[in-house]
DNA sequence: AAATGAGTTGAGTATCAACTCAACATTCGT
DNA sequence: ACGAATGTTGAGTTGATACTCAACTCATTT
Protein backbone atom coordinates (compact mmCIF):
# COMPACT_ATOMS: atom_id res chain seq x y z
CA UNK A 1 0.00 0.00 0.00
CA UNK A 2 3.07 2.02 0.31
CA UNK A 3 4.46 3.35 -2.51
CA UNK A 4 2.36 2.55 -5.43
CA UNK A 5 0.56 6.16 -4.82
CA UNK A 6 1.94 7.72 -7.84
CA UNK A 7 1.99 4.86 -10.54
CA UNK A 8 -1.70 4.31 -9.65
CA UNK A 9 -2.63 7.94 -9.92
CA UNK A 10 -0.85 7.78 -13.46
CA UNK A 11 -2.49 5.31 -14.49
CA UNK A 12 -5.98 6.84 -13.89
CA UNK A 13 -5.17 10.41 -15.29
CA UNK A 14 -4.01 8.14 -18.89
CA UNK A 15 -6.99 6.18 -18.80
CA UNK A 16 -8.81 9.29 -18.55
CA UNK A 17 -6.64 10.74 -21.44
CA UNK A 18 -5.68 13.49 -19.41
CA UNK A 19 -2.94 15.18 -19.73
CA UNK A 20 -0.49 16.35 -16.58
CA UNK A 21 -0.94 20.19 -17.68
CA UNK A 22 -4.77 19.52 -17.96
CA UNK A 23 -4.94 17.99 -15.08
CA UNK A 24 -2.94 20.47 -12.98
CA UNK A 25 -4.96 23.16 -14.40
CA UNK A 26 -8.58 21.38 -12.83
CA UNK A 27 -7.03 21.13 -9.77
CA UNK A 28 -5.53 23.88 -9.59
CA UNK A 29 -1.34 23.31 -8.81
CA UNK A 30 1.71 23.53 -11.08
CA UNK A 31 2.11 20.65 -13.40
CA UNK A 32 5.04 19.56 -12.29
CA UNK A 33 3.86 18.78 -9.26
CA UNK A 34 1.89 16.36 -10.50
CA UNK A 35 4.48 14.40 -12.70
CA UNK A 36 6.85 14.34 -9.21
CA UNK A 37 3.97 12.72 -7.38
CA UNK A 38 3.38 10.09 -10.37
CA UNK A 39 7.02 9.17 -9.99
CA UNK A 40 7.16 9.28 -6.53
CA UNK A 41 9.78 11.87 -6.14
CA UNK A 42 7.69 13.77 -3.77
CA UNK A 43 5.21 12.45 -1.35
CA UNK A 44 1.24 12.76 -2.32
CA UNK A 45 -0.44 15.61 -1.71
CA UNK A 46 -2.54 16.54 0.85
CA UNK A 47 -6.06 14.82 1.71
CA UNK A 48 -8.06 17.62 0.12
CA UNK A 49 -5.76 18.09 -3.17
CA UNK A 50 -6.31 13.96 -3.81
CA UNK A 51 -9.90 14.32 -3.31
CA UNK A 52 -9.65 17.38 -6.01
CA UNK A 53 -7.82 15.43 -8.32
CA UNK A 54 -10.82 12.34 -8.37
CA UNK A 55 -13.30 14.70 -8.80
CA UNK A 56 -11.32 16.44 -11.78
CA UNK A 57 -10.64 12.45 -13.32
CA UNK A 58 -14.45 11.60 -11.97
CA UNK A 59 -13.15 8.65 -10.11
CA UNK A 60 -14.12 7.96 -6.25
CA UNK A 61 -11.07 9.18 -3.88
CA UNK A 62 -11.18 6.26 -1.73
CA UNK A 63 -8.39 4.26 -3.22
CA UNK A 64 -6.21 6.64 -3.81
CA UNK A 65 -6.92 8.30 -0.55
CA UNK A 66 -6.10 4.68 1.08
CA UNK A 67 -3.13 4.43 -1.06
CA UNK A 68 -1.52 8.28 0.42
CA UNK A 69 -2.36 6.88 3.82
CA UNK A 70 -4.28 10.42 4.43
CA UNK A 71 -6.94 11.65 6.13
CA UNK A 72 -9.33 14.72 5.21
CA UNK A 73 -9.98 17.30 7.76
CA UNK A 74 -14.11 16.21 7.67
CA UNK A 75 -12.89 12.83 8.50
CA UNK A 76 -10.73 13.99 11.15
CA UNK A 77 -13.83 16.07 12.71
CA UNK A 78 -16.16 12.49 12.24
CA UNK A 79 -13.53 10.91 14.04
CA UNK A 80 -13.18 13.24 16.78
CA UNK A 81 -16.46 14.49 17.09
CA UNK A 82 -17.13 12.59 20.78
CA UNK A 83 -15.09 10.34 23.01
CA UNK A 84 -17.43 7.76 22.08
CA UNK A 85 -16.19 8.04 18.40
CA UNK A 86 -12.88 8.26 19.79
CA UNK A 87 -13.48 5.06 22.05
CA UNK A 88 -14.47 3.57 19.01
CA UNK A 89 -11.65 4.49 16.68
CA UNK A 90 -9.66 2.82 19.03
CA UNK A 91 -11.07 -0.43 19.20
CA UNK A 92 -11.16 -0.36 15.38
CA UNK A 93 -7.24 0.15 15.94
CA UNK A 94 -6.70 -2.35 17.82
CA UNK A 95 -8.61 -5.24 15.79
CA UNK A 96 -6.78 -4.74 12.37
CA UNK A 97 -10.21 -5.75 10.72
CA UNK A 98 -10.16 -7.74 7.02
CA UNK A 99 -11.87 -6.07 4.01
CA UNK A 100 -14.86 -8.55 4.51
CA UNK A 101 -15.50 -7.36 8.18
CA UNK A 102 -15.42 -3.70 7.02
CA UNK A 103 -18.16 -4.65 4.67
CA UNK A 104 -20.36 -6.16 7.48
CA UNK A 105 -19.96 -3.22 9.71
CA UNK A 106 -20.78 -0.97 6.72
CA UNK A 107 -23.96 -3.10 7.47
CA UNK A 108 -24.53 -2.71 10.71
CA UNK A 109 -24.14 0.90 10.33
CA UNK A 110 -26.97 0.97 7.77
CA UNK A 111 -29.19 -1.30 9.99
CA UNK A 112 -28.72 1.90 12.90
CA UNK A 113 -31.08 3.69 10.89
CA UNK B 1 -15.67 20.79 21.31
CA UNK B 2 -13.68 24.10 20.50
CA UNK B 3 -11.87 26.28 22.08
CA UNK B 4 -11.80 24.00 26.04
CA UNK B 5 -9.36 22.30 25.39
CA UNK B 6 -6.97 24.44 27.25
CA UNK B 7 -9.57 24.77 30.15
CA UNK B 8 -10.14 21.54 30.48
CA UNK B 9 -7.08 20.00 30.76
CA UNK B 10 -5.98 22.69 33.40
CA UNK B 11 -9.02 21.29 35.02
CA UNK B 12 -7.83 17.99 34.68
CA UNK B 13 -4.10 18.48 35.77
CA UNK B 14 -5.40 20.84 38.80
CA UNK B 15 -7.89 17.99 40.21
CA UNK B 16 -4.74 15.33 40.07
CA UNK B 17 -2.85 18.22 41.59
CA UNK B 18 0.06 18.39 39.52
CA UNK B 19 2.29 21.76 39.12
CA UNK B 20 2.78 22.69 35.00
CA UNK B 21 6.63 21.83 35.74
CA UNK B 22 5.81 18.62 37.06
CA UNK B 23 4.00 17.52 34.24
CA UNK B 24 6.17 19.28 31.28
CA UNK B 25 8.94 17.07 33.20
CA UNK B 26 6.87 14.22 32.85
CA UNK B 27 5.98 14.48 29.12
CA UNK B 28 8.46 15.72 27.96
CA UNK B 29 8.11 19.26 27.26
CA UNK B 30 8.73 22.87 28.13
CA UNK B 31 6.59 24.10 31.24
CA UNK B 32 5.71 26.73 29.21
CA UNK B 33 4.01 24.95 26.42
CA UNK B 34 2.00 23.41 28.72
CA UNK B 35 0.48 26.60 29.90
CA UNK B 36 0.58 28.42 26.38
CA UNK B 37 -1.95 25.50 26.37
CA UNK B 38 -3.70 25.78 28.89
CA UNK B 39 -4.77 29.37 28.20
CA UNK B 40 -5.42 28.72 24.38
CA UNK B 41 -2.62 30.81 23.24
CA UNK B 42 -1.21 27.73 21.59
CA UNK B 43 -3.42 25.20 19.86
CA UNK B 44 -3.66 21.46 21.17
CA UNK B 45 -0.36 19.47 21.22
CA UNK B 46 0.55 16.80 18.80
CA UNK B 47 -1.88 13.74 19.15
CA UNK B 48 0.96 11.37 20.73
CA UNK B 49 2.15 14.76 22.79
CA UNK B 50 -2.15 14.71 24.09
CA UNK B 51 -1.36 10.87 25.19
CA UNK B 52 1.38 11.21 27.04
CA UNK B 53 -0.23 14.50 28.89
CA UNK B 54 -3.02 11.45 30.10
CA UNK B 55 -0.61 8.75 30.79
CA UNK B 56 0.85 11.29 33.06
CA UNK B 57 -2.10 11.87 34.65
CA UNK B 58 -3.71 9.02 34.67
CA UNK B 59 -6.35 9.49 32.67
CA UNK B 60 -8.23 8.52 29.31
CA UNK B 61 -7.30 9.97 26.59
CA UNK B 62 -10.52 9.99 24.69
CA UNK B 63 -11.75 13.06 26.15
CA UNK B 64 -8.90 15.10 25.44
CA UNK B 65 -8.53 13.79 22.04
CA UNK B 66 -11.76 14.98 20.70
CA UNK B 67 -11.79 17.93 22.28
CA UNK B 68 -8.60 18.80 20.43
CA UNK B 69 -9.47 17.19 17.29
CA UNK B 70 -6.30 15.61 16.57
CA UNK B 71 -6.12 11.53 15.49
CA UNK B 72 -3.34 9.98 16.27
CA UNK B 73 -0.87 8.15 13.34
CA UNK B 74 -1.92 5.03 14.06
CA UNK B 75 -5.67 5.72 13.89
CA UNK B 76 -5.00 7.38 10.37
CA UNK B 77 -3.35 4.32 9.60
CA UNK B 78 -5.80 2.02 10.85
CA UNK B 79 -8.46 4.27 8.96
CA UNK B 80 -6.45 4.31 5.91
CA UNK B 81 -5.67 0.52 5.57
CA UNK B 82 -7.65 -0.27 2.69
CA UNK B 83 -10.08 1.45 0.53
CA UNK B 84 -13.09 -0.48 2.18
CA UNK B 85 -11.77 0.95 5.20
CA UNK B 86 -11.79 4.64 3.97
CA UNK B 87 -15.44 3.76 2.38
CA UNK B 88 -16.38 2.91 6.18
CA UNK B 89 -15.06 5.97 7.24
CA UNK B 90 -16.89 8.58 4.61
CA UNK B 91 -20.70 6.86 5.63
CA UNK B 92 -20.12 7.37 8.75
CA UNK B 93 -18.97 10.62 8.25
CA UNK B 94 -21.91 11.82 6.46
CA UNK B 95 -24.35 10.05 9.21
CA UNK B 96 -23.29 12.63 12.28
CA UNK B 97 -23.57 9.43 14.75
CA UNK B 98 -24.70 9.92 18.75
CA UNK B 99 -23.63 8.85 21.44
CA UNK B 100 -25.59 6.38 21.36
CA UNK B 101 -25.17 4.63 17.94
CA UNK B 102 -21.54 4.75 18.56
CA UNK B 103 -21.77 2.63 21.46
CA UNK B 104 -23.93 0.61 19.35
CA UNK B 105 -20.97 0.29 17.00
CA UNK B 106 -18.87 -0.40 19.65
CA UNK B 107 -21.40 -3.55 20.17
CA UNK B 108 -21.56 -4.89 16.84
CA UNK B 109 -17.99 -4.64 16.58
CA UNK B 110 -17.10 -6.92 19.63
CA UNK B 111 -19.78 -9.52 18.21
CA UNK B 112 -17.69 -9.26 14.97
CA UNK B 113 -15.16 -12.00 16.52
C1' DA C 1 13.59 20.86 -39.28
C1' DA C 2 10.92 23.49 -36.53
C1' DA C 3 7.36 24.08 -33.67
C1' DT C 4 4.08 22.08 -30.47
C1' DG C 5 2.73 19.32 -26.69
C1' DA C 6 3.82 16.24 -22.97
C1' DG C 7 6.72 14.88 -19.27
C1' DT C 8 10.90 15.30 -16.08
C1' DT C 9 14.19 17.52 -12.96
C1' DG C 10 16.71 20.68 -9.61
C1' DA C 11 16.42 24.12 -6.71
C1' DG C 12 13.99 27.03 -4.07
C1' DT C 13 9.84 28.99 -1.24
C1' DA C 14 5.77 29.51 1.94
C1' DT C 15 3.34 28.03 5.53
C1' DC C 16 2.56 25.70 9.48
C1' DA C 17 2.93 22.60 13.52
C1' DA C 18 5.09 21.88 17.53
C1' DC C 19 7.64 23.20 20.14
C1' DT C 20 12.08 25.91 23.34
C1' DC C 21 14.41 29.60 26.03
C1' DA C 22 14.71 33.46 28.79
C1' DA C 23 12.48 36.93 31.22
C1' DC C 24 8.87 38.49 33.97
C1' DA C 25 4.47 38.21 37.03
C1' DT C 26 1.67 36.04 40.40
C1' DT C 27 0.39 33.24 44.26
C1' DC C 28 1.22 31.21 48.58
C1' DG C 29 3.24 29.23 52.72
C1' DT C 30 5.64 30.74 56.71
C1' DA D 1 6.55 40.81 54.01
C1' DC D 2 9.70 37.59 51.88
C1' DG D 3 11.16 33.99 49.16
C1' DA D 4 10.12 29.89 46.77
C1' DA D 5 7.03 27.74 43.90
C1' DT D 6 4.04 28.29 40.26
C1' DG D 7 2.24 30.43 36.18
C1' DT D 8 2.44 33.69 31.99
C1' DT D 9 4.41 36.02 27.96
C1' DG D 10 7.28 37.32 23.77
C1' DA D 11 10.27 36.02 20.59
C1' DG D 12 12.56 32.66 18.21
C1' DT D 13 13.73 27.69 16.38
C1' DT D 14 13.27 23.28 13.96
C1' DG D 15 11.50 20.16 10.87
C1' DA D 16 8.04 18.80 7.85
C1' DT D 17 4.48 19.57 4.41
C1' DA D 18 3.00 21.15 0.26
C1' DC D 19 3.95 23.07 -2.97
C1' DT D 20 6.16 26.76 -7.33
C1' DC D 21 9.33 28.35 -11.08
C1' DA D 22 12.46 27.92 -14.63
C1' DA D 23 15.00 25.08 -17.37
C1' DC D 24 15.41 21.27 -19.69
C1' DT D 25 14.23 16.53 -22.55
C1' DC D 26 11.64 13.63 -25.44
C1' DA D 27 8.06 12.38 -28.68
C1' DT D 28 4.90 13.85 -32.39
C1' DT D 29 2.91 16.64 -35.79
C1' DT D 30 3.28 19.61 -39.89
Amino acid sequence: MENKFGPLLKEVRRSKQVSQRELAERVGVDFSYISKIENNRLAPPAADTIIKICEALEVPSEVLLAHAGKVSSEMKDAITASPAAVRFMNEIKTMKLTDDEWGKLSDNLKKLR
